[in-house]
DNA sequence: CGCGCATTCGGTAGTATTACTGAAAAGCTG
DNA sequence: CAGCTTTTCAGTAATACTACCGAATGCGCG
């Protein structure tokens, strides 16, 4: 009841990638990269979204690896499209942000898979067998968004919170009460008041439902 | 300003696999299956959980190829141990179900990585290669549940709210006092707590940070 | 049609949170 | 030591939310 979607080509035949960015310089260094491998094949070369997806629909790729900041039509909307006239070929995006809101979105737009472009040669080969294989790829830094975070290393704080407000936007988050929260760590809840009041400064003016995802954010949560 | 985190080896030495599952036949299968790799080595396995924590300790393997299923202490757990004490060890685990919720429970364990006892040799391979580079891998039935869909159904519901309470619930985790609210769904003040009381009614009696989660949870915020 | 359910709204009361201002003690640093 | 941040706490007032109560409308279903 599951087993549509991409790719699932068999093993033998080699990849067939299509590559999608606007700089040459880009371009001629991934298909040197790939053309070492045995397993690959850069079929095609598109310049921006909309060249991508017309030339996707002609040669039909296993993996269309793409860039998301493109002209005329940028690789998000690109990855829309080539999802939805070929379910066959596997969006894999390459970017230089590992920004979270924008992982998301590649996703959403039907990616399977999203790496950085400081990543190696090794790292890219492997991401595309990935996705040509029918998986997720996903590059380390990018990974913790997509799953909600919990890495270890403790994501580094955009805020400038002090140890104390962590604490206790962790017990907010975890749904305590001020009163609550006071008694967990043994100060008044006026002092709760002062930091939770601090916290909504630091953060931004949030409310309190989105004092979660803050928490959720720097990882006090797990 | 990323890099820490698992794995990431260097290419040239083989990836050290250690195995747990609790079926011999299972392990036997999967051996079988690594040792035509030259790039894998399997080095040690494991028939539950707490063995699996304690050989990895002992062995510090690359990646840690786990069922989910095992007696003792099951394969969530030792996930979770696991990538306390061993962040440089990528967790990828092995189980039979498709579940969204067990995905879900299994990522945030920091498993680097869920596949199907179904998939064929090449892509457990590929899999283990990924997360032993330091990505994620997902195989192709569980990407969905993990990317938030854009592929699947919308998530279903567990608390059988209502299409007016969703909404409700949305603009509330987005940080909207119960006054905006009404103005944006064009209701009283009070219908809105009406809605809001009866979410936590449906949801358990969690507060406004924790209906942020359950928003989450039901993809209302994308 | 009567019943249940979703949706809407009101009253009243109490609790919680926010928005200010102000301030004292502890610790670190130049 | 003077100045800084952190953490602590207080007063006061407004606003928001919770916990109850009850109730009207509309809609589908047996």
């Amino acid at each position: 009841m599951h087993s549509h979607s991409p790719a699932r080509r068999q093993s033998g035949k080699p990849v067939r990638v299509l590559l999608a960015d606007d700089h040459e310089l880009v371009r001629d260094g991934i298909r040197a990269r790939l053309q070492k491998v045995a397993d690959l094949e850069v079929v095609g070369e598109a310049t921006n979204g909309r060249e991508a997806v017309s030339l996707a629909e002609e040669l039909r790729p296993d993996v269309l690896l793409m860039d998301v900041s493109m002209p005329v039509m940028n690789g998000l909307e690109a990855a829309r499209q080539v999802r939805k006239s070929l379910p066959e070929t596997a969006v894999l995006v390459l970017s230089v942000y590992d920004n979270p809101e924008y992982v998301r979105g590649v996703v959403q737009a039907g990616a399977r898979g999203y790496i950085l472009k400081d990543i190696s040669a090794t790292e890219m080969i492997t991401a595309i067998t990935s996705v040509a294989t029918g998986g997720y790829y996903f590059s380390a830094a990018v990974g913790p968004t997509l799953v909600g975070a919990a890495t270890s290393a403790p994501v580094e704080d955009p805020y400038g919170l002090t140890e104390r407000e962590r604490q206790v936007l962790s017990a907010i988050a975890r749904g305590q009460p001020n009163k609550e929260v006071a008694k967990e760590l043994g100060i008044s809840v006026r002092t709760v008041e002062s930091h939770r009041l601090n916290l909504r400064e630091k953060v931004g003016n949030k409310n309190a439902a989105q004092l979660y995802k803050v928490a959720q954010d720097l990882g006090l949560l797990d």
